[in-house]
This record gives structure tokens, C-alpha cells and sequence, in this order.
DNA sequence: GGTAGATAATAAGCCTGGCTTGTCATATGC
DNA sequence: GCATATGACAAGCCAGGCTTATTATCTACC
């Protein structure tokens, strides 16, 4: 499709924009005691009170293990809580305390900035163009994201390798 | 600037973009022994041969010993050579073999496949405003990239958190 | 020309954020 | 009322970053 220049291959351009945002905003937000996923799994909850742990790892598409020393780390430090649901009891219904809540302000604020400052060049046509060209892209990798293995992935070059771009 | 709907928040954005796009990179690339560092490595390398760790560490914009490893692995792959620099002796010249640049070739192939799986749907326009925008997006960030930490970051939210977003 | 300080590669060990596999308790369906 | 599915969780692995410190070499200055 476009083999041109390396560095301004889409593939590339998206891994750099990401790990750009994913740094700084774990720069500004350690000192808060929060990690990206801990913003993440915040953010979901603010949104989804009650959700439980399978729903949680299915919105941000990770495995449920993979929540669960997050949720662990967020009730340490009291942002959020895991009640007993009492129609099922093997479920735990996470909520976010009034703490938590302050934080995910905070999170959306820091991003706002970072978002702010990275576009501050740009036109808000041209960021809306951005946001939605985004949005499309995200979308036509979409099936990427669930069911594990689909088909088969001929191998355009024999006896060579391919490795992934973003990371 | 944007706080709205959170799942549209360009952020959020980048992250879901990037992730699916490591995701399926690292998915097609497994086969070939080969992860998205390892590729990041060699396309750096297939255009700028001869460069040294502390030349690719830069590039890939991650410390020395993150890319050493990698190194290793491609050295013991057969992928590329550590060739000691005859002007100084300190430094290793890194170059690909024959099988490294296939792996290359393969790298760009699956990325272009990707990206056309993924923006199928878009017009050619709508990829090229796209990439631009990413391009402008990226540059706004750059100065997040080096300069380890650069002044303070006004905690918005008092006794709040803040997290990060793109992973 | 010899020594001080910068720089290249590397070693060791830690952290984050994912994963898999397996276990246990509880729900649910037949 | 038993078989099976499901929710939470434990343990342990992996990739890909990081910091800190060591060694060898180079450079520059006195």
C-alpha cells in the first residue's frame, strides 16, 4: 500500500504518537501514584459503577488476570472498592470511592493538557479530522482485537521474519 | 479542551489504535521469531547501516541497555552483525545480514497488509490527512520525548490522581 | 605527553503490563 | 441433583522498558 519512507509509514506514526502520550502521561501522573492502566481501569469504572472484573478486562481488552493487580493496586489505595454482589455471589461489583472519583477528574484533565499542548498547532478542524480519522482507523482494526487466532497470515516473504512496529 | 465522551477522547484514540496495531503486528510476526522492538531494530538498521547501539538507541528513542538485548537476540538470530569500528575501538558497528534484510522486506509487507486491512473502508485521502495529522500530532509531542523531565506539571486536581491512557 | 573527563558497550537487577494455566466456589441448565 | 459454566484469584512467565554502575577507550587540555 505505501512502502514509502519508514518513518512516515502510518504504522509507525501511530506506535510514536502513542508512546510519546503514554510517557508523558506517566511522567505527570506517578507522582499521583497512578500508572496508565490504573488510569484506564479508573476511567472505565467512572463510567461503568458496578461493573465487575470480567466486564472490566473485556473494556479494556486485556485478559481478566491482567486487571486484577490493578483493581488490587486501586483498593490499596482506596480509590476503588469490590462489594459482594448479592445476586451472585462469586461476583465482586467495583465501584470507584469518592477518591477515585477525584482522580479520574484528575486523569481527564491531565490528558485534556497533554492533548492540548501536542495540538496547539493545529486547527480544531484539523483535530477533529484527527479524532475521526482515528476513530475509523481503530475500528477497521476492530476484529484484530478479539477472537485470538484468525486464519492464517501467509507469509509474504519466505525465510524471512516480520516483527510488529508499535509497541 | 475535550473532555467529552471518553471513549473519543484523542487519547484514547491513539492508545486503542496502537495497541490493536502492536497486537496484530507481534500476532503475524511471532512465526517469523521475530517481536515489534526486534523489528523496530532492523528497520532502523536496514536504512542507516553502520550505525552503533547508542545511534539505534536514539532512534527508537529508548536507553542503551532496552535495544542491547534486542541486539543480542538479532546478532544470535543471524540477523545482524556487530562489526568492530576501526576508528574507534569503543564502538560497535551494527549492519544486517542477507537474512536480516529479508526480514526487513517481510516487516514492511505485513505492515502494509495491516494498513490496508485496517483502512480499507477509508478513501486515499482520508489516509493521507490521516497520516498528517499523526505526523503533526507526533511533532507536537516531541519535546515529551527527550529531556527526561522538564518543569513542573501543575497537579490539577488537589489530593487526586492522575494516570495514563496510552499504553 | 599524561592525565581528567566524556562516551560506548555492557552487566545486574527492577518494574509495568501483559499472558497462560490451574483452582475453587458458586450458579445454572438439563 | 449433578454437570458444567463462570467469577475471582494464585503462581509464574514473558516482553520491553528502566536505572545504576563497570570497563574500555577516546579526547582534550594542560
Amino acid at each position: 500500500m505505501k512502502s514509502l519512507p519508514p518513518d512516515e509509514h502510518l504504522a509507525f506514526l501511530v506506535h510514536l504518537a502513542a508512546k510519546r502520550l503514554r510517557l508523558e502521561f506517566a511522567r505527570r501522573a506517578a507522582v499521583h501514584g497512578l500508572t496508565p492502566s490504573k488510569a484506564r481501569a479508573l476511567a472505565f469504572l467512572a463510567r461503568s459503577p458496578g461493573a465487575n472484573l470480567k466486564a472490566l478486562a473485556e473494556a479494556l481488552e486485556v485478559q481478566p488476570m491482567s486487571v486484577l493487580r490493578v483493581v488490587d493496586d486501586l483498593e490499596a489505595q482506596g480509590m476503588v472498592t469490590r462489594a459482594p454482589d448479592p445476586r451472585d455471589r462469586r461476583a465482586l461489583r467495583l465501584a470507584l470511592t469518592a477518591e477515585g472519583e477525584a482522580a479520574n477528574r484528575c486523569i481527564w484533565q491531565t490528558l485534556d493538557a497533554i492533548m492540548a499542548e501536542a495540538t496547539q498547532h493545529m486547527s480544531d478542524e484539523a483535530r477533529a479530522r484527527l479524532s475521526a480519522g482515528l476513530k475509523e482507523l481503530a475500528a477497521g482494526m476492530e476484529r484484530f482485537a478479539d477472537h485470538s487466532d484468525h486464519a492464517d497470515h501467509s507469509d509474504p516473504v519466505a525465510g524471512g521474519t516480520a516483527a510488529g512496529v508499535a509497541s
